[in-house]
DNA sequence: TATATAATCTGACCTTTGCCAATATTAACC
DNA sequence: GGTTAATATTGGCAAAGGTCAGATTATATA
């Protein structure tokens, strides 16, 4: 576990084994059954994970009361409700694990610290944010522009294995379409 | 402008007018006329810029060559095709001067120096993600979850300055809708 | 294996929104 | 002030996708 995480910090910046020695004693390794919660929507998110082994779903409820998952998140990266942990405020998200699940977990206040001591982290910190954001624009420019079965067949050729893994209300509310639409697009796929 | 903008960095973290001075000399003041490129398509954006005054429109050309408006960026704020000069790769977006608009802007080799010389200009850094991720993440959501009425009312709720002075077209993209339907909304409205 | 439970799919119908082309309105310019 | 060009609105129709309830299939449990 420790290891991936080293290989996986080591592609955003390098970082000698000394200072990561003394950073990785921060992190806690925590297992999560399925169906048990890293975060749960009305509390303050207190941890980042990165997750060696395993997958978790992150949802919310929309205006209308409607479940939505927002993001599946798989093996070798990192998870958190973001916006909770960065203003410090109760999460709108909770996650959830898919499956039994692995994780190395810090929590907010080491992770300051982290910054204040270290230009490394800090930049790893920003690396971090600066990839979320790319993410989130992709999703938007997504939902903004392409139909229900675009989006269903941009995410078999993305992410196949959650297709395999994932209950089809999930998928189709990370989508934002209904179950009706997602069925018949299965349909019509068959064919 | 450099008042203005001493103000909005000291809003996210404080900074010492000696470490501020020395900061500042690697921005560069500009301004553009309506219509101008601050990003064109296609080209690798080199720059960030703090808007001191005036507005611009961010957009891009989705799958179906349709011009879509993705941010509409207004005063004493930071505007830049982000993933591309996160990524240093050819820019998807076209940044375009929507009036008379002056700004601060800094290149990407000064912003790195910045960086690696100081946490203070690393947090900055940080939280400009941060925030760029947190407003990505509020748009996909709206994208996902609300009608072409609730978005415009939204829209009209939270930036009615941007209703008043920009083109019906530019609106429905940002919207994710047709002007169609934007016009149905606005007669509806009207009662 | 039988039964209960949950997940998925489907049919019938309805609403919203898109498309295209025509018209109206506004702004820009000589 | 009249002409042109750019913007915005509208009508008619089609398509995509939503709603809801019932049928089907898969999964779990006794």
């Amino acid at each position: 576990m420790i290891n991936n995480f080293k290989k996986f910090i080591r592609q955003i910046t390098p970082i000698s084994d000394t200072e990561f020695e003394q950073s990785v004693v921060f992190f806690n390794e925590q297992t999560l059954q399925k169906g048990d919660f890293f975060v749960k929507q009305g509390k303050i998110c207190q941890h980042i994970a990165f997750i060696n082994k395993g997958s978790l779903r992150t949802y919310y409820y929309n205006d209308k009361a409607v479940e939505i998952t927002s993001c599946f998140c798989t093996e070798i990266s990192l998870t958190t409700s973001y916006k909770s942990f960065i203003l410090q405020q109760p999460s709108n998200l909770s996650i959830q694990a898919l499956e039994e699940t692995e994780l190395l977990v810090i929590d907010y206040e080491n992770l300051q610290k982290l910054y204040r001591n270290s230009n490394v982290w800090q930049k790893i910190g920003r690396n971090f944010a600066e990839k979320e954001y790319i993410v989130m624009e992709q999703y938007a420019a997504v939902l903004n522009n392409e139909t229900a079965k675009e989006k269903y067949l941009r995410l078999l050729k993305e992410q196949p294995q959650i297709i395999q893994k994932v209950a089809s209300n999930y998928i189709a509310s990370y989508l934002g379409i209904t179950t009706r639409t997602l069925s018949r697009i299965r349909r019509e796929i068959k064919k």
